[in-house]
DNA sequence: ATGGCTACTCCTAGTAGA
């Protein structure tokens, strides 16, 4: 069983690339952010050709999450239907493969202190909220996606120079803390204790061959998966070569239910 | 070389991303 999260930047600039992607890698389910593209105009066929089922929660140029999946999804939930008014599409839950699956997209919070941060802030306490409300901690359930949160030192390039910036503040550390509370926890560190493992680069300065790096998409998971988890891989090589999005591929690997 | 921003919009400049 193949789960892959992937913050795409627009699936339609990238679809050439996730679709090669695909091909490759063939993913039972993959949770992909920053679609930036209407329902009405997801690319449903592309994915359909590949055998998947797209189940997708989008708006105009901005956000938007979908789940891929070789299985029909069921209890599909768009965003997190709390009454809080926020048109984004930032949030996608569905039931697949024997699992709950759970994809966002958090905000990335602009500046420390900005109304854009503390709306991150409120999001990721909405998101703790979400999960109390329809999950519990001892069924299989996978929360994945872009973050935009580095937890830890050992997952920024430059510690001392991220230290109190967006991604990697203390407050913001704590907000993704309340959700992993919730009961789950990071796959990639279950088996993966290395320095220097990210998921994203930015675009400027030559960031990816510089190895200027953070580690912000991760897959949260609760003990009835992390017992499944065989491995959790960076596909780095999807942030080379034209066209790429500004984050790779994040791939966790499970054995098949007991 | 893994390479120096990119994608979007009632578009050619401004906004947002992270």
């Amino acid at each position: 069983m193949k789960l892959v999260t992937w913050n795409v930047n627009s699936v339609r600039a990238r679809l050439e690339r996730v679709v090669a992607y695909f091909r490759k890698a063939a993913p039972d389910v993959a949770c992909l952010q920053e679609t930036k593209i209407v329902d009405a105009d997801f690319p449903v066929e592309a994915f359909r050709e590949l055998g998947y089922h797209a189940t997708f929660h989008g708006q105009k140029t901005y956000n938007g999450v979908a789940i891929l999946s070789r299985e029909a999804p069921a209890d599909v939930v768009r965003g997190m239907q709390d009454g809080d008014p926020d048109a984004d599409a930032r949030l996608l839950a569905v039931t697949v493969a024997g699992m709950s699956v759970v994809d966002v997209y958090v905000p990335n919070g602009q500046e420390v202190g900005s109304p854009k941060y503390d709306f991150k802030l409120r999001w990721l306490a909405r998101l703790r909220a979400f999960l109390d409300k329809n999950f519990r901690k001892e069924q299989p359930l996978v929360v994945c996606g872009d973050f935009n949160v580095a937890p830890e030192d050992r997952d920024v390039w430059d510690a001392e120079k991220w230290r109190g910036q967006v991604l990697f503040s203390e407050p913001e550390k704590a907000a993704l803390k309340q959700v992993s509370d919730f009961g789950l926890i990071d796959a990639l560190r279950e088996k993966n204790q290395d320095s220097g493992v990210y998921t994203w680069w930015d675009y400027r300065n030559g960031s990816f061959p510089r190895g200027w790096g953070l580690r912000i998409d991760h897959f949260l998971m609760s003990a009835a998966l992390i017992g499944r988890l065989r491995a959790v891989t960076v596909e780095r090589d999807e942030r080379k070569g034209p066209n790429p999005s500004d984050h790779a591929p994040v791939v966790a690997e499970l054995e098949s239910p007991a």
